[in-house]
DNA sequence: ACCCCAACTGAATCCCAAC
DNA sequence: CGTTGGGATTCAGTTGGGG
């Protein structure tokens, strides 16, 4: 289904190549719908007549309407072929991204993050009428409430230099030799995203491997920024133009090695190690005391990894915890021991007993 | 109607005052409406102080069907009040904002602006589950498509040095002296807003004498605002203890006799630029090789903006640090990528996209 | 008076594998 | 399905006490 590279434009209208594809079968669907509300193109209305001013009521109502009704239908289809615990970017600006929001927490999605793209160099408001519209709005949110989505936190506090990664992001809008352009010179989509976004996006939410579906393919970037970092891409695009476009752009990608794309990963991913370990395998003692850094608090180990105070005993965790009178304590962190004569928390020696496990 | 000094704080529903003050008679309309923060359970810092969420029963809603239906109420009163050419602003989070910007929309506003208020010291994401929620939005809307609300343009020009307003806005929090405490030195109200922030949108949206409405004055940050900056104010304000917490306020504010010049706005300053941006903008790929000038140490980058050696992983400046046992390193300087075959530190890929970015 | 450090706080939809 | 418990997780800024 997906070609070698993995990476796969569908030509066609998104609602039957979704409704097409395999259930609960992507990872992430990256979605930048249009948001023409005056339905031309693809969003056909009952009625086609011109409106005046008398009946613009009626006109905007139908088409909130319309569009709502759009809405509902592909995201209805990009749910099913979502995993459980798979997820959903959208993007979109105030014309339609409040529409857009609603009509995913009414499909059952849950918001996690709205995240603003704020643009370095956005185009200014020549009347002077209104603020310079400097942003575009995105929604990350799981395919339902209980759905657990991935997000490598670590490789964006990596990204952000050690802080955790903000919802406010800073980046310039699609120019420059980035930009695809006609024969004429002439911008070859109206509304190509910089690589730079999704970059970011797949960086946050997918592992390599992973299967991303984008059902507004555009000019192509979800596709190339996919196959730049090595996960898989099912784009579909109903314009045969910009599909042609697309297809041609991503001939031009180099898929990362496997090994580049490789991001922080978290403690959470590394494997558990009990404390009773570091005990049967001799890098503590039973009998061997840890206290905590300020000193105020001693413990023995015993031969079966639990530890015992005066009046208290169990896991490093709950004996901390209780002589803290705190709800809970991260034992490893909390409890020390002297190495060389200096206080070192035992989660040196679990560090240590990992790497020897790796290697 | 209104007191001496223009500014009046009705206590009770906001529906039934709405509806009882004349039509078309106010010039804006500011509404900080409860959010539907749904929150669960309880949450703790890493050091296990409890984080005082927001659970008061004014923003518990069965539904969002029952929250539509709260906002459609409100928005039409509010509407019935607004003049011809008035204008709306709202405030929220990914909680409410959506259903909030689609219920403006059905009701026949029309949208000029969503407005992010970027925090400068928003409370992180303490679990590591999320990016951190670091801006509300803000919606302005026109009461109709064809009314032609205020905007004083060249008064928000000079706020921001001379420069076109943009749709992002840098504004702190709440806190310090500004914040409202009771007797005991708790927070007066849980979601009191920055006057900054109220100060911005009416010199904005209003000009001296007009009048103003907040159907949910809270801790009356609106009137206060209103009041110093010589506007006509109507709070409604369901709570007869925020009432009071609001009358008293208003007592201290001294009404000016010109709109004094704000100090927080417009401060701009040289972005900081993460590492993981010229990974992002391509003008690094992953796996590539950065090497310090001497040619001694050697790493690669990876998609994150971490970089790795043998036996060393981070960022530019851990790295750094760590392979020449140093307790610092600036990473800028220190390693370089070959250009045009010359070996030139990292650092002028930096000061290219910091050009870029503030052109 | 000044400096330093510890404690505290802000509209928050904040864990998950093993049993 | 629910319960248990290991153990992972924070940034900018203010306040107040001690040296």
């Amino acid at each position: 289904m997906i070609a070698g590279d993995g990476i796969e434009v569908i030509e066609g209208d998104c609602l039957a190549a979704m409704r097409a594809l395999p259930e609960e079968s992507v990872d992430l669907v990256f979605a930048d719908p249009p948001y023409n509300l005056q339905l031309k193109g693809e969003l056909t209305r009952p009625n086609n007549s011109r409106v005046d001013g008398v009946d613009a009521e009626w006109d905007r109502f139908d088409s909130f309407a319309a569009y709502d009704a759009f809405t509902r239908d592909w995201l209805e289809a990009a749910r099913r072929c979502l995993k459980p615990d798979g997820a959903i970017w959208v993007i979109g600006t105030y014309h339609n991204i409040f529409r857009l929001g609603a009509s995913l927490q009414d499909a059952g999605f849950w918001i996690l993050n709205d995240i603003i793209w704020r643009k370095t160099n956005p185009m200014p408001n020549f009347r002077g009428k209104r603020f310079c519209n400097a942003h575009e709005t995105l929604i990350w949110a799981a395919r339902s409430e209980t759905a657990r989505p991935k997000f490598n936190y670590d490789a964006l506090k990596s990204l952000n230099e050690g802080l955790q990664m903000r919802s406010d992001w800073l980046l310039p809008v699609c120019t420059g030799p980035e930009r695809l352009r006609d024969d004429e010179g002439r911008k070859a989509h109206p509304t190509q995203k910089p690589e730079a976004l999704l970059h970011r996006v797949l960086v946050a939410s997918t592992e390599p491997g992973d299967t991303v579906l984008d059902p507004f393919l555009g000019s192509g970037t979800t596709a190339a920024v996919a196959k730049r970092l090595g996960r898989r891409c099912i784009g579909i695009e109903r314009d045969p133009a910009y599909a042609a476009l697309a297809r041609a752009r991503l001939a031009e990608v180099v898929r990362a090695e496997r090994a580049a794309v490789a991001q922080t990963e978290g403690k959470r991913q590394a494997p558990r190690i009990p404390f009773g370990q570091l005990v049967e395998r001799g890098m503590l003692s039973p009998g061997e005391v840890l206290e905590s850094q300020c000193g105020r608090h001693r413990v023995k180990v015993r031969a079966d990894g639990s530890v015992v105070a005066a009046e208290s005993r169990g896991s490093i965790h709950q004996v901390g915890a209780e002589l803290q009178g705190a709800p809970s304590c991260n034992g490893w962190l909390y409890w020390h021991v002297r190495i060389d004569g200096r206080l070192k928390p035992i989660d040196v020696l679990r560090q240590k007993l990992r790497a020897e496990m790796s290697s």
